[in-house]
DNA sequence: TTATATTGGTGAAATAATTCACAGATAAGC
DNA sequence: GCTTATCTGTGAATTATTTCACCAATATAA
């Protein structure tokens, strides 16, 4: 397959949403009603879902409960992923334990921080280590995914531990660009670039 | 002025590296220089830049300094906001302090949450205020900026406490879409579906 | 049973965004 | 002082994305 980021996005969210309604016991959904609930106009959703090559019914719609486990399976959403998270000040501290992550079927095995002295202080059920065991023990238990949380001038160093010790994926929470290898797939949360975001929006509209 | 998203988006990366290039104490930055800071190409960032009306120097670039003031201005990322957060769960306490916020001009001045108590045990030098007087807090202290970090459910309530009480922008980190007058600025911050979008890269490239 | 109103699927059209190509400018080197 | 290499600015070309238009299917109602 061949989808673009913005299809990737969109069909990520479309997911999380037909969890949503297969909670609430809903049977189908339109391609209008996704596309209200994920902020995007019919066409588009019924576009990405032709990428996929999947199928609705002619006045229904989508099979709730079928459509988002061949999504799932199509896009490799339904199975575990184990990761860790590196840098365990006030944010990496609090997304220890961000209970969205584990419902969503990414769990947090273990976290690092330079800081030793952290290390032993913080309560958590998740196992803590020095940053200098990050490479052994992503590799030992198999971590997939690293989140970073540390400074803007510590990230492209522990960018370069995660990518040696075999990740396939980097969420980024510094404020800095990181180079990664091609094969590994990563993504940027800025906050702050968000918030000047916002502000610039104020004046310069489109 | 007239610029898409994405040019918005850039510019703000933009002048965030042009703060630190200027704290570096460095003169001139090429289009060539920014585009690998940011991740984009030199022609998207020359077009950027001429969108905004500016100009740079053949052969040297642009001048770090003046150039940063000058989008700092057609920007308005210059001044200083006011902000607040909304839901003071592991999340909404860490984003309290969170440094780079303050260090860009946004200033948190209050935050809120529905349990009474734990705006008692809170420990932060941070004003922190029952939900139901959000409304009036934020009227009163100008306050331009909502940071919303409740769980879903509640997210769409407090979106229009703070829309009633005159907030130019929302930053949204719950996992749901918010419905927001048009004339309000919104972004969303979604962790989970991060790293779903980063899971379903590994298999569905583009 | 028939008509009607919805809903999906999809090629084509329209828009948007990025990249290219190159002219113009000028700092640096010889 | 002349040449050359490099850097910006921008119209044009290309590529990507979204929207539209409309057919096919079918549930629902009359």
């Amino acid at each position: 397959m061949d989808l673009s980021n913005n299809t990737i996005e969109r069909i990520c969210r479309i997911f999380g949403h037909l969890n949503t309604l297969e909670k609430k016991g809903v049977d189908f959904v339109s391609s209008k009603e996704l596309a209200k609930a994920i902020g995007a106009t019919e066409y588009t959703i019924r576009k990405d879902i032709s990428f996929l090559e999947m199928k609705g019914y002619t006045r229904k719609g989508y099979v709730v409960k079928s459509f988002k486990e061949e999504l799932g399976y199509k896009l490799h959403l339904t199975q575990k992923y184990k990761a860790c998270i590196v840098g365990l000040g006030r944010l990496g501290t609090a997304l220890l334990d961000y209970k969205n992550f584990q419902d969503d079927g990414f769990e947090i095995v273990a976290g690092f921080d330079c800081n030793i002295n952290k290390v032993e202080r913080i309560r958590t059920r998740i196992d803590i280590f020095a940053v200098g065991s990050l490479e052994d023990i992503v590799t030992q238990r198999s971590i997939e995914l690293g989140i970073i949380t540390v400074p803007a001038e510590a990230a492209q160093e522990i960018v370069d531990k995660l990518s040696r010790a075999g990740v396939k994926g980097i969420l980024n929470f510094s404020p800095v660009k990181i180079v990664v290898p091609k094969h590994i797939i990563h993504m940027d949360m800025d906050f702050t670039n968000a918030l000047r975001f916002i502000a610039a929006k104020f004046t310069v509209q489109k």
